[in-house]
DNA sequence: ACTGGCACTCTGTCATCCGGAGTGCCAAAG
DNA sequence: CTTTGGCACTCCGGATGACAGAGTGCCAGT
């Protein structure tokens, strides 16, 4: 059976409705404060519809309805559009983004304007070094036997990591050293480097041999295998909004989840559509976030993506208001880094 | 009027049985769980005294007590010693703690261990700029009107800038500058560095002195005078152990504060005394802290002090066990830092 | 196909009640 | 002077019941 055009009406008004009040929206209230033209018996009948089908239920006999995860979905992909920004929201962004002196404060600035923007928790993946570029391979000697490696990429991320020498290896052979590296490197996306690298160990003069080998694995190991993704966070006061009725009574499995960034990465982190991702309540594969929902798109300059950003909330979230601020905030984003 | 000895053992009494079971204490409850060798009767005329005395208070006119903020300062300061570390823990710590690749990594498995030990939220200060020296700046050509600037600190901190010069600069400009600058800075405390960075201004010669007049005043603002802290934060979901009973029903106030980087600093953040330092509720001078307790201290390698870490939660919590591994984990980090 | 009416159900709240735990005080004992 | 046992009193927390309000489902009528 399908729905009529009215019983997607009442879905939409019983949508925004709950959004709104945070409780259980009954067929009287709805014709009061919506439009409708019918009565509140003909909208009881469609609300018995809506339940059969599986998008609204109440909460108890005799309670008015509340969407489910399937309501809300109906709701985001058929029966809303996405808000245009207003001027103040989008002053906000600009002024909040301009003045970023480093990578570390883009992020930082995002994460907290996108947290205020949508009042959710936020999450800002930095981006990613798996999808990055080499721009420039430093090496500093620490002492006679350690080196530090300094990696910058394009996208403005620098990791940097400790390299603890077979043997002494004289300044001169270090310039060279970064000579050589740079040479075969400098440009390269980082997930092609494994052969170069492999290669520059085999060019390698044997007197040499072990110490290029050294910068050889713990570029490898701690930059393009296990290639840390990192991320910030913010908003998670936003959690206790609308008391303890979002989320079933306790904070506690959202704030756990919260704390993994593994879950986190899996929230945000899936760029393959470059269009705005939304995830409602049980969508999300995580158990602690059943009661959650997350809004997440991916950014990088122009049409490039090379990390992703998201807020979670409620699955009783203005969706529309949010998807259109993270999107919003993900274009300033990326256009801020393509200035890089 | 001073306490007496049995009247300080009852007061210990009631912080500890109250600390563990969460809920008020009574004179029965008190004889019959310790051996204080005196009828409940007589401990309840303690507990008048104590109470008069402001070290204790009851929720509601017959009901147990519980402690105040001054019981628990009193009980902290003259009623218990220092906890010694299971060996369990030891090895927790040494096991979390090897193989970090570098400072970040540190810092976020210091964070998350100490959050896991304590179960409670962590806060960890990375190591202060301002208390470090320079051991290394590196500039790396990002096009002929930019260069990015690299500050390797011997904390292990690693900072970078981007840096908009006046006009293109040559290659070998870049490397001129950079022999200069870390001749001049290498070695130097950053907060002994103003000085040094305006003599290498006034000793350019003129056709570079507006390059090297952009790059100073990057490293003055941005690195010297404005030295951004860096904070990590582990743990926000321990706030929920305990349900809603601490923190008097909302977390709100808590988290907000938790959001807050200059108030973190702030309650970790003052590094004068080599010591540990306690502050238990009303102590905090954030009034959205008034019902939580922390305790933070310095770390560094040796005996200097680079930055500081702590851990937050209830005015209830078991200070004897936090201080000790808030201190044992400090000097291991220190330890580690010391390495390098 | 829509509407008005009506009986029914369930929640949330308020008042009341009662057992339990704990106190404060007092008089007696050490 | 300190400690102890006894006793009346207070207050919380849970259980119970009554009740108004909101909302529904269903049915007959338009």
């Amino acid at each position: 059976m399908s729905l009529d055009d009215r019983k997607l009406e009442v879905l939409r008004a019983i949508v925004e409705d709950y959004v709104e009040t945070q409780e259980p929206v009954g067929s009287k209230a709805l014709v009061e404060r919506h439009q409708l033209g019918v009565s509140p018996a003909t909208v009881r009948n469609d609300m018995a519809v809506l339940e059969e089908e599986g998008y609204i239920r109440q909460p108890h006999t005799s309670a008015g309805r509340v969407p489910t995860d399937a309501g809300y979905r109906l709701f985001v992909d058929r029966l809303s559009k996405v808000k245009a920004l207003s001027p103040a929201e989008r002053r906000a962004i600009e002024r909040f983004l301009i003045g970023a002196v480093d990578l570390d404060d883009v992020v930082h600035r995002t994460v907290r304007l996108l947290a205020q923007l949508t009042r959710q928790v936020a999450v800002v993946q930095y981006p990613s070094l798996a999808r990055s570029s080499v721009r420039h391979l430093e090496l500093v000697p620490i002492s006679t036997t350690r080196l530090m490696l300094v990696m910058i990429a394009d996208t403005g991320r620098v990791e940097q990591r400790l390299v603890e020498l077979p043997g002494p290896v004289p300044p001169e052979d270090v310039t060279d050293l970064r000579r050589r590296v740079n040479e075969k490197l400098a440009g390269k996306k980082l997930a092609d480097t494994p052969p170069l690298v492999q290669g520059l160990v085999d060019d390698c003069a044997p007197e040499s041999r072990a110490t290029m080998a050294c910068l050889a694995s713990v570029l490898l190991e701690t930059l393009v295998e296990r290639s840390e993704e990192r991320l910030a966070l913010a908003g998670t006061a936003n959690l206790t909004r609308g008391g303890v009725l979002d989320f079933q009574g306790t904070l506690r499995p959202v704030l756990e989840a919260l704390e993994e960034e593994v879950i986190l990465l899996k929230l945000i982190g899936d760029l393959e559509p470059s269009t705005t991702r939304v995830r409602i309540g049980d969508e999300n594969e995580i158990d602690n976030l059943r009661s959650a929902s997350v809004v997440s798109t991916g950014y990088g300059p122009g049409a490039t993506i090379v990390g992703g950003l998201g807020v979670l909330g409620p699955t009783r979230m203005d969706y529309p208001g949010t998807i259109a601020t993270v999107r919003a905030v993900a274009r300033y984003v990326g256009d801020l880094l393509a200035q890089n």
